[in-house]
Order: C-alpha cells, then structure tokens, then sequence
RNA sequence: CGGGGAAUGGCGCAGUUCGGUAGCGCGCACGGUUUGGGACCGUGAGGUCCCGGGUUCAAAUCCCGGUUCCCCGACCA
C-alpha cells in the first residue's frame, strides 16, 4: 500500500513521498543528484518539448556547447566569478595527467558561448543571434532536494545577442513572457512577473527578471529567469560588431533559464494527500481507461469496449493508456490518482449494457468529479473535460496563491504576513534593506512585481518615498 | 558547512539497552478463488543489517573513521 505522508504533516516529506509513489525519479549514488526514471522524464519532456516550440515560434535555434569551461574564462567577468566561484566543481585531471588549466564543469554557460559569440559576430547584419541550449549544469550546492536543487540539474540556457539595448531588453521581456505564458498556460502554474532586487540579480547581470510562483505550502519559487547583461559579457569577451556606421561598437546580451526545478513546481502547486495532481497539457499519461468486470464472459465483452474506447481516443490524439493488468480496479483508481493522471475512465458491464462510460476527474475527488457520458460522444466530450481540468487545476491555484499574498504597509504587518504567505510591501531597492529583513524574518525578497498599482508610499524600513512594491516570502 | 534525527529485503518498521541461528506487515513470484474505491487463501523467492577498519571464540548490536538521507540554520542569481 502506497505510503503517502500528510501534506498538513509533513510538506518536505509529503513530497519526497510523492516523487517516490508516483515513479517519478530516484536518488543516485552521487552525492546530491537524482536519477529521473521514465514517468518523471516524459513529464519532464512535455513541459521541454512545449517550451521548444515557444523557443522555436519567437526565432530561436538549438544548438550546443561543451561542459567543460577553461577557469580562466569564469574569471574574466568580475561578478559572475565572485558568484559562481563557490559552487564550482573543477576537473584538474585528464588522462591520468594534471591539465595545464583546470576545467570547470558549466554551471552556465554565459562564458564559452561569450567567447565563440566573439569570433562569430563581425557585422550588425550577424544580428540578432538567437540561440538557446537544452543541457545540464552542475552547482554544488549544500543542501540539495529532488528537482528543487540539485548538484547536478538539466535546464535550457538561450543566450542572445543584439545591437541596440532596445533590442536586448526587448528579448529578455519577451523571454520572461514565454516562460510565464508556458508556467500558466501549460503548467496551470500561476506565476508573478517581476525584477530582482539588486541583492538578488545574477551574477553579471545588469538586471535579473523573474516568475515567482507560491507551492502549496506558501513558500516561493522562483521558477525562472531572464537576465538583462547589458554589456558585461560583451566587455569581458570583447563581443563587438561593425554597424551601419561603420563604427565598431559592443554588442548587448541577454540569458534566461528554466529548469526542471518547474517540475516540482508542478508537485508542489497541484499535487495532494493522494499524490499529483497533473495539468492535461503536460501529463504523460492524460486518460486512463480502467476495465471492470467480474468473469470470463463480462470480461471480453468489456475489454472489447474498453480497447474501443482507447482506440477512439488515440485516434483523437490523446494520450490514453488502457490499464489491462490484473489487479482490483479500486487498486486501479488509487494508483493512477497517484500519478496524477488528470482524467479515467471506468468501463464495467453495465456501461457496456447502457452504453456509457464512468469518468472521474482527478482535479474534484470523490462523486463530485464523477459522471456517466455515452461511449459515442466520448470523442467530443473528453478533449472538453481535459480542458476543464486544465483550467480547474489554474483556478483552484490561483485562488489559493491570491489569498495568500498580503498587502502591507507597515513593518509590523509585513512580519505577520510573512508568517502566513507573501507580503507586498512598499520598499526600497537596497540590499543591506533586503539582508536586514531576512535577518529578522527569514523572508527574502522574491522581486518587485512588474504589474502592480501605481502611486507612492513610505518604505517599511526606511520611511523613504517609493513607487513600487515588493514581493516578499519564504524561499525554497 | 554548524546543530539535531536517521540508515536492517522494493516500501514501512521491530530487534541494538545487556554481543550468541535476522524477523514482522505490505509489496514481489506461482496456483486458486476474486474484481464498480487499495480483495482473499495457500506456497515461495528475496538481506554485503549504509561503507571501511578495530575489539571478540562470536558484531545488526561495542569502539574508531567515513558516506548518504531527513529536519533546523548558514550559503545559494
């Protein structure tokens, strides 16, 4: 019998349980790092191969760089090496000899493709060059947990290059839209659009946008990032175009990222005491087609049904899975529910009498999510079900995460609300203001929020006029 | 990396105090009866007791060292 911890008892344990339960990966015998087994891979490839497309639809290519970078090139831009330099694991021999010069494992890869970027880009007709990289990067990280933090994480890095900074910063907004556009739509993950603080801005970059995203436990997420350069990378490089007046100027630059880690953004926002819970658009498996019958003569006449039903709905394009094996079906319904399968479909003799199937929705548990629909109309009707799935799964989290974000304008109440959820408070963009609220509350500053009200009010911490708001909450 | 907890068959655990044949439930295999919300009976397979040293006639158990996982913190764009 599956063994699920509590959500309400145990939220970490709630989901490693349910990353175990559900098949989804497994830990290695490396220090920090995950084997992902097929379940989890092909949820993971849904939400990659979705992205792909967005990638490819805003004029992006695939192409790919090694991971193995000299450690002279994370030393030539000052921030980026101050950042990265404590999570680098180095390769210092090869063959059986020392190198000459240490290589670090990538833990991105602004650096090498800074440099062949140099040597590819002479003219402003070489631009923009759109280029994005499906990898894995390794960081050693302390502490690490299953998809949320890993030594080792698969990820795509886009890495881009433009000749005007309208151009760089309109792709690092156009990027942070994709990724929110992919997170809400396909994910059923609501997320909120903003800019980092200067505490919290990656490491050579001019200015670091984000999507947050509140799990289930009311911590944040942040689930990806698109990094304006400005033109660190292109100094640090010497990344320089001839243009149309045939000056030589530098070029700007831009990354972003998402990373398996959204994954878990997945478990954590939709999954529950059962275990996941699975947005149609992205689930593996999308309907599972469930035989019951009680002797030899229901069950071929049931089974013939039931491979109808399947073949109808592979026909439409769905992904169907007939469940054929011999176990109860009650067996059946708790083990597919714990995989997160969005959508089943019950076929028993009495449908194959009536003409119906049972289908139960796994986003309203019990009879709620119950109903009878005849097994002609079940081509029409079940692409609507997944799509009212789909946006069940949005709704019931955005609800949840607008009634957790707490509008405050006093200290005071930003440390209760912080208790309970994410604070919005007026603040000023100052990182001995972000290290002093951390300090005192162990909330971190997520990002100022790109649409929000506009007007002007005092800083919590310091009383100074300000014209936005924070996002404030505790952090994964 | 600091503090706390843990590691015994695939999963959950007992056994460790006080050294003496490694057990239980679930799962797994086979046979039968079952099957509309986690079926039942029978038979059976499966274990370097986290790893490496040490003490001892004898170590899951005692001693030393290490690894991994979980929780809290520090660190982490």
């Amino acid at each position: 019998m599956a063994i699920i911890t509590p959500r309400s008892q145990d939220y970490s344990e709630w989901y490693l349980d349910v990353i175990r339960e559900a098949d989804m990966a497994d830990y290695a015998p490396v220090r920090g790092c995950i084997v992902v087994k097929p379940y989890g891979w092909s949820l993971y490839e849904n939400m990659r191969d979705q992205l792909d497309r967005r990638f490819k639809d805003t004029g992006h290519s695939n192409a790919a760089f090694p991971m193995f970078i000299p450690m002279s090139f994370l030393q030539k831009e000052a921030q980026h090496v101050k950042g990265f330099s404590p999570e680098l694991a180095v390769v210092t021999v090869g063959g059986g000899e020392q190198l000459e010069e240490p290589l670090a494992i990538r833990p991105t890869s602004e650096t090498i493709i800074g440099y062949m970027y140099a040597q590819w880009i002479k003219s402003y007709r070489d631009l923009p060059i759109l280029i994005n990289s499906w990898n894995s990067v390794v960081r050693w990280e302390k502490r690490t947990r299953p998809f949320l933090r890993t030594t080792e994480f698969y990820w795509q890095e886009g890495h881009t290059a433009h000749a005007t900074h309208e151009d760089s910063t309109a792709e690092v907004m156009r990027m942070l839209d994709v990724y929110a556009d992919h997170a809400v739509q396909e994910c059923a993950v609501p997320v909120i659009r903003g800019r980092k603080s200067l505490s919290e801005r990656f490491a050579g970059a001019e200015i670091t946008y984000s999507i947050e995203a509140m799990m289930g436990d009311k911590k944040a997420l942040q689930s990806a990032t698109s990094h304006d350069l400005g033109q660190n990378f292109a100094r640090a490089f010497d990344i320089k175009f001839l243009d149309r007046d045939n000056t030589e100027k530098l070029c700007w630059t831009t990354s972003w990222g998402m990373s398996w880690r959204m994954l878990g953004a997945v478990i954590m926002v939709h999954g529950d005491d059962h275990g996941l819970r699975l947005p149609p658009k992205i689930a593996p498996i999308q309907v599972i087609v469930v035989p019951i019958f009680k002797n030899d003569s229901e069950k071929s006449s049931v089974m013939d049904t039931a491979d109808r039903i399947f073949h109808i709905m592979k026909t439409a394009g769905l992904r169907v899975k007939l469940d054929s094996r011999d176990e109860t079906p009650g067996y059946k319904f708790n083990d597919w529910e714990m995989r997160g399968v969005p959508l089943r479909i019950e076929v028993g003799p009495k449908d194959v009498a009536n003409k119906t199937v049972a289908v139960a929705r796994r986003d309203i548990p019990g009879k709620a999510g119950k109903s009878f629909i005849p097994q002609e109309s079940i081509a029409l009707r079940v692409p609507g079900l997944l799509d009212d799935i789909q946006a069940g799964l949005l709704a019931q989290a955005t609800a949840f995460r607008d009634a957790n974000i707490h509008e405050v304008n006093t200290y005071d109440e930003f440390k209760s609300a912080v208790e309970d959820g994410f604070a919005l408070a007026p603040l000023v963009d100052d990182p001995a203001v972000d290290a002093k609220i951390q300090e005192e509350t162990k909330a971190t500053n997520r990002c100022f929020p790109l649409h929000q009200a506009e007007g002007e009010w005092e800083c919590i911490i310091t009383g100074q006029k300000v014209h936005e708001r924070a996002l404030f909450g505790k952090a994964y």
